[in-house]
DNA sequence: TGAGTTTTAGATCGTATGTTCTAGAATGGA
DNA sequence: TCCATTCTAGAACATACGATCTAAAACTCA
């Protein structure tokens, strides 16, 4: 051992998210990162190693955070309340985001993946997780009667998805809680055990 | 007059789309696009003035090649018929875009329009549009009885607008056609007139 | 033809970028 | 206490950036 760090690991990581998930990989610079964390540019390439590999970490730290603990957080509840307080957490996050960074994976899965098979793969594969934890959903909702069996799981899982990533995409630019919250309204209907036409007759 | 220009201005907007659009905002220099175009960066803060300029210009052209004669086109189908054409056309877009370029206009949506009043104004508007081409498809379908009543038009054309918006995010990362196909399926079952459960009845 | 005007080619400007280097400061173990 | 090691501060490096300038070229109109 020799001189400790100055500073915590953690700490410096929560600065970068922000700034990374703010502006994006292109627009922040090692400088503006730097000046944020505290930190000289030499101590952030002796920590975390190139840009790219900052990016890298400050993504996982960001995942980590947010998907980790949520995904954990709403599979005990009963599957519909489960989707269901899901995306009204995603709406009134999406709503109180007055920086509209939106989220930071999604901004990810545009701006680097694309360009960029490591992040191809680390976007994608937490897609597939966000996508696996609506269809454990779905299926156990079917199983006791609380979701719609007239969908495969797959199917729904998949809209669930899209769904959410549109609601990101969409509050970015119009962060209107009409808009948000009309737009599940027909998608949790379509979760619904009793059909929509039952409701006609009634 | 004077000495005339030696290139056609639309040929050089479609080789900016081009690579505004695959590259983005950011990582796109004005070099970049001056060699892809083949003009020197003079010519082009003559003709489009400067960088944020001729992105905007970029994109209007994109906007107005991709969704103006889009929505005309679709808009003579029969309502649920159009819809179904619009998604389809979606995803085999989706699915042929071997350089992964997404859609320009939800690129600009996550990338400038955050911290640009501009840009916003500009996606806004488009998304707008969209939405109301939903909206106009939607009610005339529940008005000639082709699509299913239970759900507000206005709802409706929210979630079609998202469902649009997750696809292209989706299809970024995760251009699978079995994913995208399969989450449009419920979708278009919201818009069956036919109730799922009538479905299972007969 | 020649005056006037606009476009071109490419050098040039100042600044910003990602990254590394040099110097010195701060620690642990012998 | 002194050496080896790892840290910090900030200068430095080479390159790239957005933008402009200079000069020549190409045209219109008189």
């Amino acid at each position: 051992m020799a001189r400790p760090r100055e500073f915590d690991e953690e700490n410096v990581l929560l600065l970068a998210v922000e700034r990374f998930w703010e502006h994006g990989y292109e627009a922040t610079s090692i400088r503006d990162l730097a000046q944020a964390i505290g930190l000289t540019t030499a101590s952030i390439y002796n920590t975390f190693g190139d840009k790219h590999a900052f990016y890298r970490k400050a993504l996982d730290f960001y995942v980590e955070r947010s998907f980790g603990d949520r995904v954990g957080r709403f599979e005990t509840k009963p599957p519909r309340e489960a989707i269901g307080a899901f995306f009204n957490e995603i709406i009134e996050r999406s709503l109180s985001d007055t920086k509209r960074k939106g989220c930071m994976l999604v901004n990810s899965a545009l701006e680097v993946a694309p360009h960029d098979d490591e992040f191809q793969r680390v976007v994608a594969q937490v897609l597939v997780q966000v996508e696996a934890f609506f269809r454990r959903c779905v299926e156990r909702g079917q199983e006791d009667g609380s979701i719609n069996r007239c969908q495969k799981a797959s199917d729904m899982a998949g809209t669930l998805l899209g769904t959410l990533l549109g609601i990101r995409v969409l509050a970015r630019t119009r962060p209107e809680r009409d808009l948000l919250e009309g737009l599940i309204r027909p998608i949790f209907a379509l979760l619904e055990p009793q059909s929509q036409s039952d409701k006609l007759i009634s």
